[in-house]
RNA sequence: GUGCCCGUAGCUCAAUCGGAUAGAGCAACAGCCUUCUAAGCUGUAGGUUACUGGUUCGAUUCCAGUCGGGCACACCA
């Protein structure tokens, strides 16, 4: 990649001059006429060699032994930024190489040999997923795609817990609604889930067993039943959305395997715990910020959820992933920090836990807000807006902003197809050059664009046609910067500038031309250079590229 | 009240370690289809980056405070 032959070519220079080492940043100026590549060295290290700016980008440039077939010119500008111009040339090589390396260009060994552990998604199977899971969900199937890219081997993992309150909740339900089947006024649970589909799990029990279980006291039954059915749901879902999971992972495996209790025994054994009022305390430090302790094992013997946290977090770290991601959203905010500092009291290292906390979604459609919980009635499922807006707009949705900030999903502008919708803006890009290539292929059989034997580099001189692979040959540094921060959103908005660039060549240029064979298929290869990037981005972000829209 | 996240154009959002004239899309206005998809392109207009201080050659970015919004503050998960 360029910025590393940039690195070494400008550290030389600094070795000879005996200027001291700088940490390096190569950023792309704002304005093209400040060349491809801009360095603010020299300003840094003004203070301590006091001298000017220039005059120490000036050494520095005197210095510098560039190849001239990927650096074509260096000036300074301004109050000493150093200006790095690429040649057409390096564009050009670059170009050959997405024609060559298709699917796999962008695709880096940063982190080949490494193993990463993705979990995400992991709602207890006590209903289908509603919209306020869908952030999440979506985030995470970029994220794993992404990481892969870069050369991880991911493991996608999905962690339910089958053991707690929340499930003993949905066996009441089920088996509520299925007393009423008998006997209408039975009386529904007061914090019970009230949505439908937990009446028909009841209706399926009734239909096998009819009224033989109605005096139950032991509920594993309908427990059981709505979590089968409720998987069957959430994984449909997940289905319609492309997310396949490799482990699913649960709460009571952890107990049967006796790592609670290896936990207890750990934290009581280093004083970090204390018994009071019958339940299990965790002392928590205040210098990190904890305000008072926490309990870990409630006065009736169950652990708090913070406990088989911990022991899943140990179990996975000791699983040996080099990178281990869970995804929450905002509310699980505070949470995590206690399960980490848990997990870090017991002598494991942390820093390899990488918490995503991505702040809430309001959902609008136009102007009405669209209310979610789980206990309504009125819960939106995620299923129901894929049906409603297909899974290419939902996924894309949910990505297109930094998880940071909080997301507006506008359902009434996902539903619309229209110039409005910023998903078709990039998928029409990719419908157009399939267009083109069709029509090539149809109509200029003579215009053999695929094979090498006449294709003339030099014709490519137009300034959109240049533009647009300089766009195209930074796909790897932006792949790359993506996962690096984990943030799939970045690639959007590269793709945008990819589909933005595409339209203004397609605009300037006509590609298919009897009269001109040579340039017809040097722009047909300019189509396909595109065509092949935007899908490689696609791929990541998980939407599909459609030929025809 | 305390902690975390956020506040940028009418709306939704960008802005890389603190860099050059703060950028896109939508909405508004004015143009462009006898030529490969007009779900597109070109142009105009739109800003005291919530506010006040501080650090710096340089602040949307870092620090402090104020105001406003979201989330969390259980022996729920």
């Amino acid at each position: 990649m360029i910025k590393t032959y940039l690195h070494s070519l400008v550290n030389d220079a600094l070795k000879k001059l005996d200027f001291p080492e700088k940490e390096l940043f190569f950023d792309a100026p704002k304005d093209e006429k400040h060349g491809d590549v801009t360095s603010n060295v020299a300003m840094t290290l003004a203070k301590e060699l006091k001298q000017k700016p220039r005059d120490i980008a000036q050494s520095i440039i005197d210095k510098l032994e560039f190849n001239p077939d990927i650096i074509s010119k260096v000036e300074i500008a301004g109050a000493g930024f150093i200006n790095i111009f690429i040649s057409d040339k390096y564009y050009i090589t670059q170009f050959l190489n997405i024609l060559t390396l298709k699917n796999k260009y962008g695709k880096s060994d940063d982190f080949i040999g490494k193993k990463a552990n993705l979990e995400w998604v992991s709602a207890n199977p006590t209903g289908p997923l509603h919209l306020g899971h869908g952030r999440q969900v979506c985030l995470g199937k970029s994220l794993a795609t992404l990481l892969e890219w870069v050369g991880y081997d991911v493991t996608r993992e999905y962690y339910y817990n089958d053991a707690g309150n929340q499930m003993e909740n949905l066996g009441k339900s089920v088996y509520a609604r299925y007393m009423q089947i008998i006997d209408p006024n039975f009386p529904f649970p007061e914090d019970g889930y009230v949505g439908d589909y937990i009446k028909q799990i009841a209706q399926i029990i009734y239909d096998e067993r009819k009224n033989s279980l109605k005096n139950s006291t032991d509920l594993t039954l309908f427990t059981k039943a709505g979590e089968n059915y409720n998987f069957k749901t959430i994984r449909g879902t997940l289905n319609k959305l492309g997310i396949h999971h490799d482990i699913f992972s649960n709460e009571s495996q952890l107990y049967t395997d006796g790592k609670i209790n290896e936990v207890i025994d750990d934290f009581v054994k280093r004083g970090l715990a204390y018994e009071k009022d019958g339940a299990l305390w965790l002392k928590m430090d205040e210098k990190l910020g904890f305000e008072k302790d926490k309990v870990i094992r409630k006065s009736t013997g169950e652990p708090t959820y913070r406990l088989p946290d911990m022991a899943y977090h140990i179990n996975k770290i000791e699983r040996g992933y080099d990178l281990i991601i869970d995804i929450f959203g905002s509310d699980h905010g505070d949470t995590y920090k206690e399960v980490l500092y848990g997990v870090k009291m017991l002598g494991f290292n942390t820093d390899k836990i990488k918490v995503i906390i991505h702040q809430m979604v309001t959902f609008k459609e136009g102007t009405e807000s669209v209310k979610m919980s789980k206990r309504s009635d009125k819960a939106y499922p995620l299923d129901g807006l894929i049906e409603e807006i297909g899974a290419d707009a939902v996924q894309f949705f949910f990505v297109m902003r930094g998880a940071n900030t909080h997301l507006d999903f506008d359902i009434e502008l996902a539903k619309e197809h229209s110039d409005k919708n910023p998903v078709y803006y990039l998928q029409y890009a990719h419908a157009r050059i399939c267009g083109i290539l069709r029509n090539a292929e149809e109509n200029f059989p003579g215009f053999d664009f695929k094979s090498e034997a006449d294709f003339n580099s030099s014709l490519i001189k137009a300034e959109e046609e240049l533009g647009l692979l300089k766009i195209l040959a930074k796909f790897p540094e932006e792949v790359s910067s993506s996962a690096a921060s984990y943030e799939p959103h970045k690639l959007i908005l590269y793709l945008n500038v990819v589909a933005e660039r595409f339209h203004r060549f397609y605009h300037n240029n006509r590609v298919l031309d009897a009269e001109n064979r040579d340039l017809s298929i040097a722009r047909l290869k300019i189509c396909l250079a595109a065509k092949q990037i935007l899908q490689n981005g696609f791929q990541i972000i998980g939407i599909t590229a459609p030929e025809r829209m």
